[in-house]
DNA sequence: GATAATTGTTATCCACCATATCAAATGGGC
DNA sequence: GCCCATTTGATATGGTGGATAACAATTATC
């Protein structure tokens, strides 16, 4: 597996015009036992996917990353960095940079605990909550609904099953 | 979404014992609808499957985008870098030094074209083979076999057309 | 034969992930 | 109270993957 953006091949660019046999020098590639793997198509639907997530969310310049720090914050918030961070996956050291670049953008606050004075609570702007909104609003009506466009709704339904079966158990 | 290694957060392990309500300080997060995007779903359980792929081929020392390049190359013996590359997303210049180490390991070659002296024609050695050979043993064995237990073997087909499908008109 | 295009390559940059380490603060045992 | 381990946020740093620009050698095109 590898897998990164563009799947039209240049091969098939270099292939010529005249009249050639199904096998001839410029034919496609084998992609053998590789579309039978998993991981494989996993990557690269992935990346797909991502890929669309930014375009359409371009205009409010948030990756998928920041936005689920965002949707994460909205739901749990005056939770601190480590909490929100491992959740998500991401390592306490990489979380510093992310947040700075959440917090200089003023969509969320670092305010330090009462409680505990080495953690700080992580709250939601209202600019946050209300980029968050105009985000979740563009992923739902261009992103999501692009997705069960292609899919319909129960094989979406489905796919996602799956997928955090995978997710959790395997 | 972001997501990169463990699922099983630290907020839950600092969770005090004491009889708390659900609510309480040390409750578990809210996912929200994190846990509906596919695209956050899609990327951790990607994630899980190339773990349990590195693992299970640790033995020979290959990634998978070292695998999905031997397969290629087994398949569409004689071809060029441009080719290779291209077929699984990877940039000709960061194909490079990913050529090199499977060629220093011996597993493949690069020989000059006769037609096209400009492009190399890449072979997998014997070595090469034996490797693979041994490679989609273990993936099948042990990788492919556990998605199997988990999905079931129509589930497991659904799930690869569906992605397929994403990859290809997403 | 002059010019454009292609192939492999190098250099370089950026994003992401991972580890070790640190100071400040907290908690536990005594 | 005091010592020690732990936790939290932070820094520095290295590794890997992906992306662009540029180059020499070669080939294609006119």
């Amino acid at each position: 597996m590898t897998v990164s953006r563009s799947a039209t091949a240049g091969g098939a660019k270099a292939r010529k015009e005249a009249g050639e046999t199904a096998t001839g020098e410029g034919a496609a590639l084998q992609m053998g036992e590789l579309s039978e793997l998993l991981g494989y198509v996993l990557k690269r639907a992935q990346l797909r996917v991502f890929e669309d997530f930014l375009r359409c969310v371009a205009p409010l310049q948030l990756t998928p990353a920041q936005f689920s720090v965002l949707l994460l914050l909205d739901r749990n918030p005056g939770r601190n960095q480590t909490e929100i961070a491992s959740t998500l996956g991401i390592l306490r050291p990489n979380f510093v940079a992310m947040l700075d670049g959440l917090e200089s953008r003023d969509l969320c606050t670092r305010t330090r605990s009462a409680n505990d004075r080495r953690s700080h609570n992580l709250v939601l702007t209202d600019k946050g909550k209300a980029v968050l909104a105009r985000a979740k609003r563009l992923v739902a009506t261009k992103h999501e609904a692009r997705l069960n466009e292609l899919l319909g709704p129960e094989s979406r339904a489905t796919l996602l099953s799956m997928l955090t079966r995978i997710a959790r158990e395997f």
